[in-house]
DNA sequence: TTTT
DNA sequence: TTTT
């Protein structure tokens, strides 16, 4: 393919505190709930209106792991920039399903707090893991960035139903 | 909620043609199916590895499905811009469903075709429906954009020094 | 060309009031100064380092220009979406000089208040400009949005399995 | 501040060859000049209007500047995402002039190719250059991404008229 | 099911 | 200076 594109933007709120899981080698995966709403008034009766869009945010970068885990909780505030991509699983009964998740991992991802009601103060950026102390020597000493984007393997995360990390972790899975 | 924002951006491939239909009431829903592509070599192995995704876009745009009817077909190349929307349904059994779907449906949404082998020729460039100018009053004659998402006239605001409005704000500037 | 892109993302915070200016037709031109902020460790000394981007965004639809002159003051967060503008003119010695702005102008352009310290309370969201009352009629009553860049009803497109239009087109739904 | 977000993401034409320099300790930096544009029918007078903006796209990215440099060329369709960038300079007579442009380096930057003209065939994708593989060791194997981002140091690329690296590249320059 |  |  000469090139494509896969980009989510979302600025919501998180509906819960983020859920943090380990894989068997120790990776974290973090769950974000986020909501959007998009309010109006009806053209007719001139009452507001409001819908609210909840999305299921999976972060595989383990720095903006971190930064979920130390900043973010419920209520709070938050942009994010990751990709969409749909996983298969098999429900109880055997049958096909499958979940619509907003990845974060790497490659243009980001988390960046901006506050909210769930907001303790204080501020963080994310962008992936590198900063974690890759120790790559191509860096310059600049914008290092604690939470610049590196890519990772991915993970069975956030399995549903029955779930599990039940895609090996060390598989050789693209973003 | 304090603004939020649900963006999803893609470029990639159509898989198959676009799927028109009609409401009862005569307005057109267009569906695509968009695969965008990740490539890379496998680190270890050095192989050339790829992973595809496969999204669902619906189209309630009035403009745009005009576009997608026109213009599109299986392996056109295109640029998508709509937001993220989890549709629930029951199934035979009548057990709960979701489907995720990025929708384009009015603001903010975008669909311009970038070429791709489906190309037949032609452009297209996607906005809204306010377009082809249907009597909003709103417009200024200019970038009414039939395929704009609620053009405007451009003045010359912000000249700098000696500034002033210089530009006609009744010239048809474009967006 | 076929098919083009032009798009600008900003969130950051305003470092003055904006400023609201009007032709002479009496069309409303806000113009807002933003700021954003990259911060990481120098990787030698450790050192904690920040640099700050400052952007000028000039809004050309009027109904972002009320949102703006309601809304925002210094030190208001904003979501910020438009397009990249380069204008000519000329400095006292005639010599040719050159700005590049973020302009909001209808088309796929918003406007959001994330909240910040110029925070009054109270939220606004912007799209366009026909919320501003231009009384179209194939808005068909729904999101019609004070502030959407051309809302259209949502219809119970791409039901799966039994499908169908269930949901009712008529319906007052929201983007 | 508590988070900002600086993205521009642009989807057009080359309007020359990428120019590719260095700087003094060999690292590559390319220029790129985008074309976007539009075009619209006057409501009025129903005639075929276009306006065309351009960008500068400066790459301090070393994996992007060899994807530019190999596979892109006059009229090439790119698909570009970087962070807006203001830099002050003097001009012969020693008055500050500023110039603005689209910088890639690293984070959350991109370069793909989406064909065009100019399109030798191929296909490239970039993020930044970490990929190529050079010891990082948070990898996992996977989506390596000969095209992922990663930090860079800034250099005082296109400098303007009497220009010149005149920035030190060893400065610790942030994002 | 696309594309390279 | 691109592209359609």
């Amino acid at each position: 393919m000469a090139g494509s594109v896969n980009k989510v933007i979302l600025v919501g709120n998180l509906g819960a505190d983020p859920e943090i899981r380990r894989t068997q080698d120790g990776r974290p995966i973090a769950n974000l709930r986020i909501a959007t709403s998009e309010t109006w008034r009806d053209k007719n009766t001139g009452e507001r209106k409001e819908k609210t869009e909840w999305h299921t945010v999976v972060i595989f970068n383990e720095g903006l792991c971190k930064v979920a885990e130390q900043y973010l909780k419920k209520g709070s505030t938050v942009y994010v920039e990751g990709a969409l991509q749909t996983r298969k699983w098999q429900d109880q009964s055997g049958q096909d399903r499958y979940s619509t998740e907003v990845v974060l991992q790497g490659f243009n991802s980001t988390l960046t707090m901006l506050g909210g009601r769930g907001d303790g103060g204080g501020a963080s950026r994310g962008g992936s893991d590198f900063g974690g102390g890759y120790g790559g020597g191509d860096d310059y000493g600049s914008p290092s960035a604690p939470a610049r984007g590196g890519a990772q393997s991915r993970g069975g995360a956030s399995a549903p139903p029955s779930g599990g990390f039940s895609r090996d972790l060390d598989d050789d899975i693209p973003f």
